[in-house]
DNA sequence: GAGCACTGC
């Protein structure tokens, strides 16, 4: 990567900063320098360009694109495909006359920094030929920009306002393998635009394992005859180092972790270590265990010294930071992460990975419609992701454990039947798990989904071409919901005004129908900040040594009327300090989070304001804002006991080892009569019956 | 008083 420029000047405040992406890292290894043109420089890029894998498929990948509508590109890590592709489509005319290459990302830190990597490349300042888009920050140019990164995400809002994606000529799909819930979205309607857009061309980047389902996905060629495919493959290979894979079994996790990790660190070489586990509890267990044992170590005298760090979303953002620091030769890095590192981060040095072989999943019941989280093994896939962490540098090592889990996080009498054979721990276990990881569209509420879907014309969404159709009970489930608030009629059509409304927040139906109401119940000023509140996580900060001083501080901000207004309450205070960061620290509350909901209530608002919403304000009434609550939610609701008279209505439940109800408020019961009739009908003796079982 | 994988508009 020659002439690197500084890129700390195209961040934002507001968006993530360095460090937490791939892209990031290697950017911040090299030292920035002006932007001027250098023939020298030129050169020496080109070089680079040429060197890269991808490279000596230049002409076969053109040939493809012009010869099919759809290009299935198994890219492995390190091959260059996604910054090389759109040059040479650029180069062969696919951006002229005004059209856009597109290329979507999953995260949108991903987006950023490889659209600042490519500008680097070409020598070009960021927003002009190269540019980005995501939610809350548009740096493209409409008339110059040709080639463009967004999320995933972003691109299926652009079919909102643009329903054919006119202003593409190529459109490429990176990562597509993950298959998440906007890369699926966008692929199903993609298929849909290409019928009327015979010229689109479409390039699906993905892992070995899913080459083929896309190719069928994406193949109109009923002919059975190969030479009138509309859809071409092509495996460009990658540049990572071999990682030997070792299997062993431990008796416990945590001990079996942290034995492990000391073994590495007794016999092996240099080079940090990952251990991947499936959550905060786990990974905070773990580093304690290995923070003691290292200061026994260190007291025998043992020449390498160790840093243990924990990374997990929830993490304050200076903590997740010093995963990314380079430790000075003499001291070994071991990160305990979460499966934040699989994929959203990458921490050069890695040498060493120990793989508990289990991810904590979103698991989604239609018939009770809670979402919940489950320890499961993970796929094969996801383990040679997990294993590939250790070969980014140089060759490495990963280790399996596939018993120790189980033993340790969970009691092994509540563990699932299907998870028992894994109990043993061998390469043939290895075998017994899936392919792949269900893709989140079959695992997830699709209230929101089927918003979008019939909003961008779908009408009939059951028979909808999804990569992966969702379980029919989920679709009616939510089919169900979105009639109940009135954004469908009766025919499951999208209502004017209402539903066409709900469909342009972006927001679950419950938080639009609550925001879009909230001007008739005279409280649109404190919903909105509710609803953008309740958009952050981890708002309030637990460090986990100071977990006292920081409920204490939390306490002082917790009204009776429950979680909506204590919510109210923090953004309120935060405003009154003036987005204060030492007041954030002082208060432990996540300073950054804040800022967001600063901008998401921004959006809004904006949003708000564009469907007359009156701006209103219940001037300290907490029961007009609790009725407008349940006017959204009115769906999630629930009594705490048979004979108590204690009613919730929540923002979602979690089920781990138990039910979690998150962002919970008391209301009356009553009032969900009253405002959701057609949901609930008052019983004789006084009680309330749900019209759906869906009291817990 | 403990409890919450990870993204995204």
């Amino acid at each position: 990567m020659a002439a690197p420029l500084s890129t700390m000047k195209f961040w934002k405040p507001g968006s993530e900063a360095p460090g937490i992406s791939e892209e990031r890292e290697l950017n911040s290894e090299t030292t920035g320098s002006p932007i001027v043109f250098n023939p020298h420089t030129a050169l020496s890029i080109e070089k680079q360009r040429q060197k890269l894998p991808v490279f000596k498929h230049r002409n076969n990948i053109l040939y493809l694109v012009e010869s099919y509508q759809t290009v299935i590109i198994v890219g492995e890590t390190g091959c260059g495909k996604t910054t090389q592709i759109p040059q040479y489509l650029l180069e062969a005319g696919w951006a002229a006359e005004g059209k856009v290459i597109g290329v979507t990302q999953p995260r949108r830190v991903a987006a950023i920094s490889v659209a600042n990597r490519l500008a680097e490349e070409r020598g070009a300042l960021l927003g002009h030929e190269v540019g980005y888009t995501i939610r809350f920050d548009d740096c493209s140019d409409p008339h110059a920009t040709r080639i463009k990164f967004l999320t995933d995400g972003m691109l299926v809002r652009e079919m909102m306002s643009d329903p054919l994606l006119k202003k593409y000529s190529v459109l490429m799909l990176d990562e597509a393998h993950e298959r998440t819930l906007y890369t699926d979205i966008a692929i199903g309607l993609l298929k849909k635009i290409q019928k009327k857009r015979r010229d689109l061309r479409l390039i699906v980047a993905s892992a070995t394992l899913d080459a083929k389902k896309f190719h069928d996905f994406f193949n109109l060629n009923e002919s059975g005859d190969p030479n009138k495919d509309t859809c071409g493959i092509l495996t460009v290979e990658g540049r990572t180092f071999p990682v030997d894979v070792f299997y062993t079994s431990c008796p416990r996790l945590c001990e079996g972790h942290s034995g492990d990790v000391m073994k590495i660190h007794e016999t092996e070489d240099d080079g940090d270590v990952l251990a991947f586990l499936t959550g905060q509890e786990e990974v905070e267990k773990v580093v304690s265990l290995l923070q003691e044992q290292a200061r026994t170590l260190s007291r025998y005298g043992m020449k390498k010294h160790l840093r243990i760090l924990p990374m997990y979303s929830g993490l304050p953002y200076a903590e997740q930071m010093k995963v990314f620091e380079r430790a000075p030769t003499s001291v070994r890095k071991i990160v305990v992460a979460t499966n934040i590192a699989e994929t959203s981060i990458t921490i050069n040095g890695v040498v060493f990975v120990i793989d508990c072989a289990f991810v904590k999943l979103r698991a989604y019941n239609p018939s009770t419609a809670i979402e919940s989280l489950v320890i499961t093994p993970i796929s094969k896939a996801s383990a040679s992701q997990r294993a590939g962490r250790a070969g980014r540098n140089r060759p490495g090592k990963c280790f399996r454990l596939y018993t120790g889990m189980c033993e340790c996080a969970i009691d092994r009498r509540s563990l699932p039947v299907f998870l028992l054979p894994l109990l043993c721990s061998s390469e043939e276990d290895f075998e017994k798990l899936p392919a792949s990881t269900v893709p989140e569209m079959q695992r997830t509420n699709l209230a929101p989904v089927i918003l979008q879907l019939k909003a961008l014309g779908i009408d009939n969404v059951l028979r909808f071409s999804f990569l992966s159709p969702p379980p029919a009970q989920t679709m009616v489930q939510a089919l169900e919901l979105l009639y109940a608030l009135g954004g469908l009629d009766h025919y499951g059509r999208l209502t004017d005004p209402m539903g066409v409304r709900m469909a342009e927040f972006p927001l679950s139906p419950m938080f639009a129908k609550m925001l879009l109401e909230s001007g008739n119940f005279g409280c649109s000023k404190e919903i909105v900040t509710i609803a953008a509140m309740m958009q952050i996580q981890n708002i309030f900060v637990v460090p986990p040594n100071q977990k006292k001083a920081a409920a204490r501080e939390h306490r002082k901000f917790a009204v009776a009327e429950g979680d909506h207004l204590t919510m109210l309450n923090v953004y309120e205070a935060f405003i009154k300090h003036q987005k204060s960061s030492q007041w954030c620290q002082e208060h432990f509350l996540n300073y950054k989070g804040l800022l967001r909901a600063v901008t998401v209530r921004e959006q809004l608002r904006r949003l708000m304001n564009k469907f007359k919403v009156p701006r209103t304000s219940s001037e300290g009434d907490p029961d007009v804002i609790l009725k407008c609550i349940v006017f959204g939610f009115f769906a999630n609701a629930a009594r705490i006991h048979h004979s108590g008279s204690y009613r919730v209505v929540f923002n979602e439940v979690v089920q781990t080892a138990k039910y979690y109800m998150r962002d919970v408020t008391a209301v009356e019961s009553s009032w969900l009569v009253e405002l959701a009739p057609h949901f609930y009908k008052q019983a004789k003796h006084g009680s309330l019956a749900s019209k759906r079982s869906r009291v817990l």
